[in-house]
RNA sequence: GGGCGGAUAGCUCAGCGGGAGAGCACGUCCCUUACAAGGACGGGGUCGCAGGUUCGACUCCUGCUCCGCCCACCA
């Protein structure tokens, strides 16, 4: 067969990509005589492409899913989309104001066309990258959670919480609002940010005429609904003014003064004021006096009408201005900078605002503990494991959970009002019965939307045919690992686990694996707004799929930290796949005409070359399989290249070429070469599945594909330690003479003659001084001793000296780097010496490490010994 | 304000109590019949700073300095 020289991802991915999927090999469907495994996909938003972080995140799903279907497992990798509400319905105004429309001008159904349209653009774009990156996923499950059946399980899920009395309605909460999207939102959903403002020191005059008191504000405009003034019970600066009132300026409205522990004395002047309308603390401790609930800024972000003459004023115009109305009072007694902190709407940054707004709340304080119990439990566990405790902190101190927004896009809210006494009613569909309440039969739905992530919550098994009791819900839930990025933890990780334990009484997932979170080269996240976001498929038509893969595994994947992504190692690990890919036309070329099923491997006489990669590839299985197990991607990836470039292509072939001369050592050479080959393709198959495949099929095989071939399983028993150990001194000669010749400039045709004293190992290299003479391009004499009788320059390798006898001034050039080599062994000997002089090292240290310290001290000296042989300047001529 | 992670070779990162590592980049030589997307041989680091524990610290402890992330109702 003719392979091509360099290997051209473009020319097969696809083309392979197709087969498995004819092929059904992603499929998976319950079948009680196999164990099941599976991992449900973090669903991507619909709100756009997906950039590198979903790459490797959906990299390390696969490669999971492709090394449990390798060791036997049914696996199942469930793909799908997320409608995700606010964040969808964003972009698509956004979209829409392009043309000058905003989504009231089309009305409810005709956004809601327009909506759907851009997710069938996004959702192909998704899937068509997706493929591109070869993940394995069972397409023909693929889901969008506003399909029917999903829909219809979230409805399920909260009529089921409402007639537990888990969701309910409410207006005793400050909820978060975003003025912009003109909804309230989770605490989730809005993300904190330092900004310079102002801190604003304001005069409240007593209404008895006093001088009454001074407060500290930063926000102004929420003067105006203002309903009493507190101070710390304590304090003794106020005892006096407690019970008094106090005039609120501008608007003049007299106010109580009431003690609160809640006030901290320290900030500002001691004195708050308080605006129950308009702030989280402040409607605690109004409620907890009596005092009313006045609103000045409207869902619109406007000053409302009961703001008097800032009504209509845009909230931050308005703070201006009621600072200058103040100021020309003269009740600004000083103004100080202050940095602050506001809450910024996750999806449009727009300022939130803390609202009085009648929500649905879900409880979840009871199925929080559960999940806190599971977690503790260890039912649930994370990779890294620090990441348990995050998740532990959160759900010890939840609150409840807002789950209603006033959006168009997204899940309704099954519950529907009597429209005569607005008595509520949980269902699926339209109430066919009387109001229980009235006995009207006129029902109009809540307008709302749920919350995305409680539709997400239920991914893992709503997925899986909920609230039906399915075969596939039956066989694959509970699920084996969930990867995700830590930014959802709370979001989602911790919502599933509490639905998980819920609606199924069982946890989603056993484990659960934090994926670093990708970065660009100046450390900035990855993100399409930021503009840094890369785009997979860029790197992919340039380097290949596999090298993207092995990039992001072997370079992006050590789960302590978050790590920078450039496209140029995507190019380096490119040169990976052709290396593999030419090892594989190197073998196959050998291989010519010749059948290794035909041999018995049990008559093979073995080489110590053979037995040494051998030993080093059952090592290999050994490892990259507790790292696949572990979690520990990078560590597969960097152990499979080490082993495959360094080992397998760097010396095992090389020596090949040697071994293959000798007609009788041909069949164990060619065994061997593709025996070792055929099972590191497999071990690597997970990480780059195409060029594995590519290469395995040229490889002679059985079976269909490397995809569906067994996991090699390791077996300790060719695990061969004096082979290891014979070959690395083999390596070491070889590695020092090659040295040497480069020192010399010896021309790369010529051979150099080269003298080994070899001592005890003589009989070793005898052995293999083909192999030596070859890969060192050399002449080999074995000698007793280093005679010197004309001068030489040398090395050391171990008990081995290795020298070649040459003329005056070269020896003199070469005795130099002799000599620097010896400088530091010297320096060793030093630090040894130390050590052992140290009659605390001696008492204190364990007694094996102070035996391995002296076996040191002899091996330096010896070293130093035979070194200082070639160190010194030539003996004079005669 | 609390918590977590990071600081090791020019770059990206391993190592985490007893001899400083990898890949890339760099230098020299080589188009040797698998691969120049390659091979061989090299150069390169007071392991952020300051203390402490220890016979011994890049590795453990404390403090500090920078960088990143998360949580929190000091207006």
């Amino acid at each position: 067969m003719e392979l091509v020289k360099a290997y051209d991802p473009s020319q097969v991915e696809e083309a392979l990509y197709r087969t498995w999927m004819e092929r059904g090999y992603f499929r998976a469907l319950p079948d009680r005589r196999r164990a099941p495994w599976a991992v449900m996909m973090p669903l991507p938003n619909v709100t756009g492409e997906l950039h590198i972080g979903h790459a490797l995140n959906n990299t390390l799903q696969d490669v999971q899913t492709r090394f449990w279907r390798m060791r036997g497992r049914n696996a199942l990798y469930q793909p799908g989309t997320d409608h995700a509400g606010i964040a969808t319905q964003n972009v698509v105004e956004r979209e829409l104001a392009r043309q000058g429309l905003r989504r009231e001008d089309l009305g409810r159904e005709g956004f809601e066309q327009q909506v759907w349209r851009w997710v069938e653009k996004y959702g192909q774009i998704i899937y068509a990258q997706l493929q591109r990156l070869g993940v394995s996923c069972d397409w023909d499950r693929k889901i969008f959670t506003l399909d029917p059946d999903y829909y219809d399980a979230v409805q399920e899920a909260f009529v089921r919480l409402y007639r537990k009395g888990r969701l309910y309605r409410s207006r005793d909460y400050m909820v978060n609002w975003c003025p912009r999207c003109a909804t309230a939102l989770s605490d989730l959903e809005v993300v904190h940010e330092e900004l310079d403002s102002f801190l604003w020191y304001v005069r409240y005059p007593g209404a008895d005429g006093s001088e009454g008191v001074v407060i500290a504000t930063q926000r102004p405009e929420t003067i105006l609904a203002d309903v009493a003034v507190a101070v710390h019970p304590e304090d003794s600066r106020y005892r006096h003014l407690v019970g008094r009132q106090v005039v609120v300026p501008l608007v003049d409205r007299p106010v109580p003064v009431v003690a609160d522990p809640r006030v901290d004395p320290e900030f500002g002047t001691g004195a708050v004021k308080i605006t129950p309308g308009h702030d989280p603390l402040d409607y605690e401790i109004g409620k907890d006096h009596g005092l009313p609930i006045l609103v000045v800024i409207g869902e619109d972000g406007r000053m409302n009408d009961q703001a008097g003459h800032f009504a209509g004023l845009e909230r931050f115009e308005a703070r201006e201005r009621v600072a200058q109305a103040l100021q020309q009072a003269g009740l600004v007694v000083h103004r100080e900078p202050y940095r602050t902190r506001v809450g910024r709407c996750d999806r449009c940054h727009t300022v939130i605002e803390p609202a009085l707004s009648e929500q649905w709340f879900c409880d979840v304080r009871e199925m929080a503990q559960r999940a806190a119990e599971a977690i503790r439990a260890g039912r649930v566990r994370f990779f890294p494991e620090r990441w348990a405790g995050v998740a532990l902190d959160w759900l010890d101190n939840i609150r409840p959970w807002c789950v209603s927004r006033q959006l168009w896009w997204g899940h309704r809210i099954p519950v529907w009002w009597c429209e005569v006494c607005h008595h509520p009613v949980a269902s699926k569909a339209v109430p066919q019965e009387a109001c229980p309440a009235c006995g009207a039969r006129a029902w109009r739905q809540d307008p709302d939307v749920l919350d995305t992530w409680f539709s997400s919550a239920l991914w893992p098994f709503a997925t899986l045919g909920w609230p039906r009791d399915t075969e596939d819900l039956r066989y694959f839930y509970p699920t084996s690992v969930l990867i995700t990025d830590r930014g959802i933890l709370f979001l989602w990780v911790c919502r599933m686990i509490m639905f998980g334990l819920e609606f199924m009484d069982e946890v989603p997932f056993h484990h659960v694996y934090i994926n670093p979170t990708v970065m660009d080269l100046q450390g900035r996240r990855m993100s399409k707004s930021l503009g840094t976001g890369v785009d997979p498929l860029q790197a992919i038509r340039r380097y290949g799929a596999d090298a993207l893969r092995f990039g992001l595994v072997a370079r992006c994947s050590q789960a302590q930290q978050d790590l920078r992504f450039d496209e140029k190692m995507v190019a380096d690990t490119r040169n990976f796949a052709n290396k593999v890919w030419n090892a594989t036309r190197y073998v196959v070329r050998t291989l010519e005409g010749w059948d290794p099923y035909a041999v018995d491997p049990a008559s093979l006489q073995l080489r110590t070359a053979d037995r040494w990669i051998t030993s080093r590839l059952q090592r290999t299985i050994q490892a990259v399989t507790a790292a696949y197990e572990a979690y520990e991607f990078d560590r597969a990836a960097k152990t499979l290249y080490h082993f495959l470039w360094s080992e397998f292509c760097d010396w095992y072939l090389e020596m090949s070429k040697v071994l293959l001369q000798d007609p009788q050592a041909q069949d164990t050479t060619r065994y061997t070469l593709w025996r070792t080959l055929e099972v590191a393709l497999r071990l690597l198959h997970p990480i780059m599945p195409f060029v594995t495949e590519a290469a395995w099929q040229a490889l002679p095989h059985r079976g269909d594909s490397v995809m569906v071939a067994a996991w090699p399983e390791a077996d300790l028993g060719p695990v061969d330690p004096a082979a290891e150990e014979e070959m690395e001194l083999v390596q070491g000669v070889v590695r020092e003479i090659r040295s040497l010749r480069a020192d010399l400039r010896t021309p790369p045709q010529e051979r150099v003659e080269v003298h080994l004293v070899a001592g005890g190992t003589g009989a070793i290299l005898q052995m293999h001084r083909l192999l030596v003479e070859a890969l060192a391009r050399a002449r080999v004499r074995f000698v007793e001793e280093c005679l010197r009788p004309h001068p030489v320059a040398g090395g050391v390798v171990g008990p081995v000296e290795v020298w070649v006898p040459l003329d005056r001034a070269q020896a003199d050039r070469l005795a130099q780097r002799a000599r620097e080599e010896l400088e530091e062994v010297e320096r060793e000997l030093q630090r040894v010496r130390a050590r052992l002089g140290n009659p605390d090292f001696l008492r204190r240290a364990p007694a094996e490490v102070v035996e391995a310290e002296r076996a040191r001290l002899r091996e330096v000296e010896a070293r130093r010994d035979k070194l200082s042989r070639y160190a010194v300047p030539q003996p004079p001529r005669g």
